[in-house]
DNA sequence: TTTT
DNA sequence: TTTT
């Protein structure tokens, strides 16, 4: 059992990538409000990876844009990556099977940065390749790691 | 809304401490399984940093030990910490406000490294203190903290 | 472990009464639409009665309305009540230990219905009175009984 | 957003049922204590019907027997049917789509009921014959309707 | 008995 | 740094 559910907004628009299988993925981050304050009287927030596959993602790129609220449902994993300098890292990752969406708008409510990320299927300069390494230290993800 | 719920074996007995407030924090790590295996053909395990506070710290640090199955309730968080070489770590953690324990043992069956962290009420070598930093880089905590 | 979290929409405003010691109990019932639509076309949905006691309750009278967008964590509770022929009725509810409002409006879009349940801490005529049954076969409840 | 996580006993051995298209459907009922004893001093114990589809299913009539532990993850549905004096009823179920055992055992410790609706794929008698009604008020079910 |  |  590993389950999660988070509500929060988007930090900024979410990215599109795809494996070289052609799996569509797409990250992004939330801002998760803390439901008390804290000592120093300042709001606190948690901010959270989400990484989303298949249909749901490109649902994700084509509707969702920084600031929009959003349920996720899915599991926390962790993985690590090596930095250029040889160090262990750890990151964790909220690896959602299901996201609502918690408001609507109309394109032109969209995001001034646009949803660069996508422009139709697969667009070449967008492959996201196994066995690379993506500048974030995303892991290069082929489609037998999909979680579901 | 952050809400976690995992169900998993602890990798070590948990660790009791005491906030200088005499708040009782307990620590462990427990090892969830991925419900598929990788494409290695290993079976695949995340593994996380479990916190827990109050009366409940306490039982925890009285009935689990090492490899005991348990159902946490909780959320995620995220806090930074510097290293001593100067360098800012992000850490996520289950702050659990509810434990669930899934196997019990009488004393007997307790793991041989005991259960050393807790040796009664807050002696006073074991006392959490605010504003230091733990060994594990544990952020010193007092009870305006506790996120519940 | 007993832990749900729905996401819908009030289907009438909130009505809050107390116990006779003087504890805030809100109900309500939110819609709660299925992800996917049902074989005759049509959009399902589900309706589930909430139950919000204290600090809480009074927050979902005086804010939400009717219509409103809501996350609600919690658990299921069954319980079984008699009806005035004498049958055995049983009926489950979500005894909500947290509800957050994704939708915030002021008062002049709240309900024409308005929200006539709350008019300011405990009016004589409101009292949820212990051993006594609600009109809707709501069980009589006094403090003891709060789960949580 | 509809999701719900239980963990509790099988007050009864599972029983599996087959859809008139062959898809498995296995339902049961397990026990979960609350976390707090009632004023009565006793226990409080909430009963919930769990069905579960698919390969889910088999698993579940081929390995649990009552009195085993489970952890449910799935959604919470409620339907009315008909009695036979006419009489609305709603009902509520849990619709599973994961269930965990928590314990394990050989076959030697079943119940002494046995597991006796599972008698391999789809013996005749065992159809789950849809537009029909279940015996318990269960409803006719074709491929359809499966929620996921 | 149901909401957008 | 990891558990059965």
């Amino acid at each position: 059992m590993n389950s999660v559910i988070l509500i929060g907004r988007l930090t900024r628009d979410p990215e599109l990538r795809f494996t070289s299988a052609g799996r569509a993925v797409t990250t992004f981050s939330i801002a998760v409000d803390r439901p008390f304050i804290g000592k120093d009287g300042q709001k606190q927030t948690d901010f959270f990876n989400i990484v989303v596959w298949g249909k749901s993602a490109e649902n994700c790129a084509n509707y969702l844009v920084k600031g929009r609220l959003t349920a996720i449902k899915g599991s926390i994993q962790n993985r690590s990556y090596e930095t250029q300098e040889g160090q262990k890292r750890y990151i964790t990752e909220i690896v959602a099977d299901s996201v609502q969406f918690l408001e609507w708008g109309d394109k032109s409510e969209r995001s001034a940065q646009g949803n660069k990320s996508y422009q139709g299927q697969s667009s070449n300069n967008n492959v996201f390749e196994p066995e690379g390494l993506d500048s974030d230290g995303f892991r290069a993800l082929d489609d037998d790691d999909v979680p579901f």
